[in-house]
DNA sequence: CGAGAAATTCAACAGTCGCTGAAAACGAGT
DNA sequence: ACTCGTTTTCAGCGACTGTTGAATTTCTCG
């Protein structure tokens, strides 16, 4: 792909460089396929066309690299107001409606996909999963629900929804991922509705 | 720990040989806590207090071991049928009182976790997981349910399953780890309930 | 007791990994 | 034209990986 005639020769190439923004794609796409671990620095400076050295360069260290690479395309204080607004009603189906969205639109190079990748074997990825889906977009939606124990009800959601990531990406559930997306909304979008509003008996009053 | 004065020599130890169990062991613990590719055949050996060479003696290679490994202590003809049997009422609970239960009882050699950890990035894994949690169990009780669609309904399962897993494993969400068993046996039972049960609407009668 | 099978370790090979230091080629400012 | 900072590659180091072949000890059976 990126095999100009002055490309593999030593020093600096001639014209405007985008080797840093290449770089952050293949990362991307590497990081969303294997998991942190198994991505190296080797074959994401190969999808980049450039040497690996120029990684360290930019970012000095493989976690240097991970990091920037994740810095999400979105603002989560945009994309909440957008769900929540509307009111209670409904939003559950938008909030997977969002997600499902997101995840064709991302395509290959999707953050969530690689830091549920990367969280199985590297707890730095498992704190930015956390903070991210967490702290910054289900502890919002659940404290505008008013209802009781809302961290529990964004781990609720959570759960669910990282569910779904490793059911489909993943493990590739065959049904699932040939499963209209209309009928994914509406039944998931039911979960995460209930997760966010239904009373959540005590154990006391077992039925 | 395995420290007696005879380990460390060469050779046969005296005595009779749990050496083989006691890798299988050690193989499970690894396996969950750092998934297949950061699991290390060096440090399985370890924590077994043998040679590496010992293990590839006895199961060829890392993937011999892992398969191995990973042979599951409970028969699904014989699991399927005490959740069932009682009938339809109370299936989601029961499923999902047995997985919690399961996974308490095995701690840290957790066979399933261990699949979870090493779906990603290691595709053999990913198959394991679908044939023995989607084939093995689920498909049986979501065709144990006459609804339409049992296929889907079990992917649908299995994708709040392995999110539980997940988030209270890997990610380590605090409020789901902390919550009330009984908690959460109700509120995911009713989510495994709907799944296996209610009716999965068309995207034509979208309302 | 003697022989073969089993269990166990040692030492090492070939490959891959993240990372480093130096050198080369280019662009921009003076 | 000269210099300086930036971009880029090269070559390699040290650590770690799965795996192998041979050597050594013990057990079992006749």
């Amino acid at each position: 792909m990126t095999s100009s005639e002055t490309a593999g020769r030593r020093g600096r190439r001639p014209g405007d460089s985008q080797t840093r923004t290449a770089i952050l794609e293949a990362a991307r796409v590497r990081f969303a396929h294997d998991g942190f671990r198994a991505a190296t620095v080797r074959a994401i400076a190969a999808d980049a066309g450039v040497d690996p050295a120029l990684v360290m360069h930019y970012f000095g260290t493989k976690q240097g690299l991970f990091v920037a690479a994740m810095e999400f395309p979105l603002d989560p204080a945009q994309i909440v107001p957008r769900i929540v607004g509307p009111g209670i009603d409904g939003l559950g189906e938008r909030l997977v409606r969002f997600l499902l969205g997101l995840v064709d639109e991302l395509g290959e190079a999707n953050p969530m996909l690689a830091l549920v990748r990367s969280a199985v074997g590297h707890p730095d990825a498992a704190r930015m999963m956390r903070e991210f889906l967490g702290e910054a977009i289900l502890d919002r939606v659940a404290a505008a629900v008013d209802a009781d124990r809302p961290r529990l009800r964004a781990d609720l959601c959570a759960s669910q929804i990282v569910g779904i990531l490793m059911a489909r990406q993943v493990l590739a559930l065959p049904e699932l991922a040939a499963a209209d997306r209309e009928i994914l909304i509406q039944v998931y979008g039911r979960t995460i509705q209930r997760y966010l509003t239904e009373p959540l008996e005590s154990p006391a009053a077992s039925r």
